[in-house]
DNA sequence: TTGAAAGCGCTAACAT
DNA sequence: ATGTTAGCGCTTTCAA
């Protein structure tokens, strides 16, 4: 068992070993040999010696000579339900052949903890960011602009930021096919769930909520829209939902939309254990289509969310902003349009 | 709305700009001005300063300087099931106080990857590794050793270093709750579905298995044993088991254990899509009780992994490892001991 | 109470 | 085909 030395191995030190110049040495070991002539016989001694010393060049050192990170920020807003699972994946795809590492962090919804994190990307000098808004945070935004580090945002953006970059879903187009498939399963009290906060496509998922049932001619009840602060746990929320849409002695929903498939699950789970029954007394849609809505004891009905797609054009969008800073906003919104109908609004169906 | 500068700013352009020199300016912007007696009004121009021209610290200089990086590296096999949520909450309620940045990376089960994000590690001079082992990576593992980078195992740990540190879940010993809660119930073929790699706790856990029929003098036939590559996705994984476990024409196990729930609840969905009912005709039941197995639709029965604990017991390791550099392996084998018992296994159970 | 100077490890322009 | 040199941005003595 080798014991470990004082310190790692550095170029000056091979050059040392070698008596050649530290160039050299970082030349052959950026495999610039060819290009730089370099002597097959200097090539072999340095590949060897660095071998044998266990030569790991720094990143810090060269990330401050070359004034640039390969390094891309990614903060989400959490690991559940497979989300990030998905976008990852999706982000690894593309940045895989482009020598840019994507360095994953999460906000947990908190914004302290988002704000420290932003900032952890920029002392990094991270080269784009790649995130999931929350709001109050215009000043960390604001900060990253300052220094030239692009924002990608995903899944929403601010709305105080008119031409931010951001690929998100098209959900409010697809909140409407839920929507008027309750309707047309022949529900009339259609609730909501989901969360509150000031972004342009929650807001314009409300909307789609309403505009679906106005043309449809039913009512809007606002006992049964739950709308929890994003700084609640998902427990948290679906707990006071509960309470609220399913008031003893008041007519509760006979239909559910619910903002993602987390929430939907829980509410689902919490919905059975007070005895009501689903679909019958009140049937769910969720969104997103997480893995778990397809389990057969599951079986929640979802639009599709194409995360892994959200994910490979937000990769893309960065790298896109790393070679032409200065373009028009990008602002991508994928539609998808697939609407996945099982069992928590259709008891027969087959859940494709 | 600012244009963004060429580059940011630096302490030697803030010192310029008041005229004074940058060890001043580094000495206020890290809060030293107390101790060394910088001037009130020193203090206040710098700070000044520093917020109006949106000075970012250089993180890359900070480290090369100080020959630390105050960075964690995190490799876990993927952001699936929840496990990484928890396991990263239970650290981060450790480095949160610390100063310390666990960088979480996943290498998807692929040796090669896990080979990248190791060796990403090392260049980032990251100060200790926390990592789910992978079979075939000894020689990424010695470089660290090497370099006097510590690398705490999470979840199992390579059976070829016997001095590793590691933080995991006793499961052979849970596991033999799980077989003998099978056996309580009068199932008498008892089948093991599970990954095949050669690392201490999963054959371990595969013994436990084997100890637990035997004593209870049941059979141990190896067509109901299912153990696959790591190198296959769950998805295939279970495709096989299935084929295996259920051929046509031989008596199928009454009973399976399942490495973990996700594989379980992926199996019982397979399971219950080719018309096999649970427990009726097979009961189940899985280990890790992973959020989803909680679930009113799935209700899988598991042995409770403490996830959470083990993060916070790896980031403490790590961050012992970082101030008594040489000390005997940390090698926690943390009990548990929780059946959960769920429909999977006994139809009317309660499922707490 | 502040400044000058050196240097962390690496790279790239410019010499030879 | 290889070496010299300067410097990325910051921190830390040591000196004033």
């Amino acid at each position: 068992m080798a014991k470990p030395p004082s310190h790692p191995v550095t170029t000056v030190e091979l050059a040392a070993r070698l008596g050649i110049s530290p160039s050299t040495v970082s030349i052959v070991l950026r495999g610039q040999s060819e290009r730089r002539k370099i002597s097959a016989r200097t090539v072999e001694r340095v590949l060897q010696a660095a071998r044998e010393l266990n030569y790991v060049p720094n990143q810090w050192a060269r990330n401050l000579r070359r004034q640039k990170s390969g390094m891309i920020g990614v903060i989400l807003a959490s690991f559940r339900w497979d989300w990030a699972q998905e976008l990852t994946t999706g982000m690894a795809e593309v940045f895989e052949s482009t020598g840019y590492t994507p360095f994953v962090a999460v906000h947990a919804y908190q914004p302290e903890r988002a704000r420290r994190e932003l900032l952890s990307c920029l002392q990094r000098r991270d080269e784009a960011i790649i995130m999931v808004p929350l709001p109050g945070l215009d000043d960390a935004y604001e900060r990253a602009r300052a220094m030239g580090i692009p924002i990608v945002f995903v899944a929403d953006r601010p709305s105080t930021l008119a031409d931010a970059h951001f690929v998100a879903w098209d959900s409010p187009a697809d909140i409407k096919l839920a929507v008027e498939h309750l309707v047309q399963i022949g529900r009339r009290r259609i609730g909501f769930v989901g969360f509150d906060y000031p972004m342009p496509l929650n807001a314009a998922r409300y909307r789609a909520y309403r505009s679906v049932l106005q043309r449809a001619g039913l009512p809007i009840d606002p006992r049964w829209v739950a709308r929890g602060s994003m700084l609640l746990s998902p427990e948290e929320i679906i707990e006071k939902s509960i309470a609220q849409l399913f008031q003893p002695g008041q007519p509760h929903p006979d239909a559910i939309v619910v903002q993602h498939d987390g929430l939907a699950t829980l509410l689902l789970d919490a919905i059975r254990t007070h005895g009501i029954r689903v679909p019958d007394d009140v049937a769910l849609i969720g969104m997103g289509d997480y893995p778990i809505t397809r389990f057969a004891g599951v079986s929640l009905s979802t639009v599709k969310e194409p995360i892994a797609e959200i994910g490979r054009e937000a990769a893309k969008a960065a790298l896109d902003l790393l070679s032409h800073p200065t373009q028009p906003p990008i602002q991508r919104l994928l539609p998808c349009g697939e609407l996945k109908i099982r069992h928590t609004t259709v008891p027969g169906a087959s859940g494709a």
